[in-house]
DNA sequence: GTTTTGTTTGACCAGATGGTCAGACCAAGG
DNA sequence: CCTTGGTCTGACCATCTGGTCAAACAAAAC
């Protein structure tokens, strides 16, 4: 077998180890910035033995985009349509925001991707991301012509939450240095802030 | 003299020329991605010619990221204490969102640098962006304070603002993508949203 | 018109970087 | 043991890239 598919138990193993490794240098440097010398590094690896796991640098970041997506949008996905509107909505909005403090490095991941134009994931933006907010605004539409929220714009609702939640974690050093103290945690704040926010905005009337 | 200081036509018309450029390649690929001769190619000239002007890669980039820090904040500067509260915010969410549709290239060049941990803009962060804040930091309490606008946390409005306008330039490609028409102009229903969103936000009470 | 000063470039260099490959190494089944 | 097939690596390569430099070339200044 010419391309592991991960089989073996040291298949399993190293090229977990070897994602591992390529979203903590990838997230830091995007993808044109991180060289392979640094991934093989963080990993613990030899070079030639990355590449004996994956076919390319660029091999390991589709494979990394790919199995992050799940992940990224598992709190949009968790919005349940028979839940009450304004105590979905704001869930999301707090996991979501959770996961900028628990998973910053994947937030800058997406985030370097897309500022460079999505090159390398316009197909998913297209797919799969696409069909979940639609299925999603859909929702939030119904709610809003129940009278069960206020009357917003659906999409724009959902960009405002991606927005102001991965701010926080992809704008982290920003963040820190403003608020003064680089040591303290921004996110209670930050949730009760975006908790105002929203519960305001959605309050119908 | 060895490094020309913009005296004569042709420096001042070149140092324009290349900055250009840079502007257009390093917002687009970030400083690692961006390669001197892509910015030689945009501006039109040679490569050792750049060289002639800007002392190194990392001059052109810091030279403009210094240029570009005035006009981005600008907008903010522009907020006067002695005006309508809500006004003045909702003036200058509209000048941000304003901004990120007629310079998106600004948007997205600082959006790289301080994803990558503002390795080379660190300084200015910590020095004329956090004074500035804090200033009208300062002014937005006392508005809460005197019952003007609700009670908010200064500096968290203020990251919301930044977050969620220039999500629309640094998120441009998901935006279109999501919203479907991709030929269609995102910005007048972004800013009903975040009209109502801020409106309702600093409404006392 | 000639000198002086500023401008431009082709050719070149050294180091970084993605990727290859032959062969060494090793784990496990026979 | 020893064979087999997956695992690993040192050495190597081509290309890219930031940067240099001597020399050619303009544009004023005299």
């Amino acid at each position: 077998m010419t391309r592991p598919r991960a089989n073996t138990r040291i298949q399993q193993k190293n090229t977990g180890t070897i994602l591992e490794a390529a979203l903590e240098v990838f997230s830091a440097q995007g993808f044109r910035g991180a060289t392979l010398d640094q991934i093989a590094e963080v990993a613990g690896l030899s070079k030639p033995n990355l590449l004996y796991y994956f076919a390319s640098k660029e091999a390991i970041y589709v494979a990394l985009l790919s199995q992050m997506l799940s992940i990224w949008l598992a709190p949009l996905h968790e919005i349940d349509p028979d839940g009450d509107p304004k105590t979905e909505i704001l869930g999301y909005v707090r996991r979501k925001l959770q996961m900028s403090r628990e998973f910053p490095r994947e937030s800058r991941l997406f985030a370097n991707e897309i500022l460079q134009g999505a090159p390398r994931f316009e197909a998913a933006i297209r797919g799969e991301l696409k069909d979940l907010v639609d299925a999603k605004a859909a929702v939030i539409r119904g709610w809003s012509a129940a009278g069960k929220i206020a009357d917003v714009h659906p999409h724009h609702l959902i960009f405002s939450i991606w927005a102001l939640t991965q701010h926080y974690a992809d704008f982290d050093v920003q963040v820190r240095i403003v608020l003064g103290d680089e040591g303290a945690d921004p996110f209670p704040a930050a949730e009760r802030h975006l908790d105002l926010m929203f519960t305001r905005l959605l309050t119908p009337n």
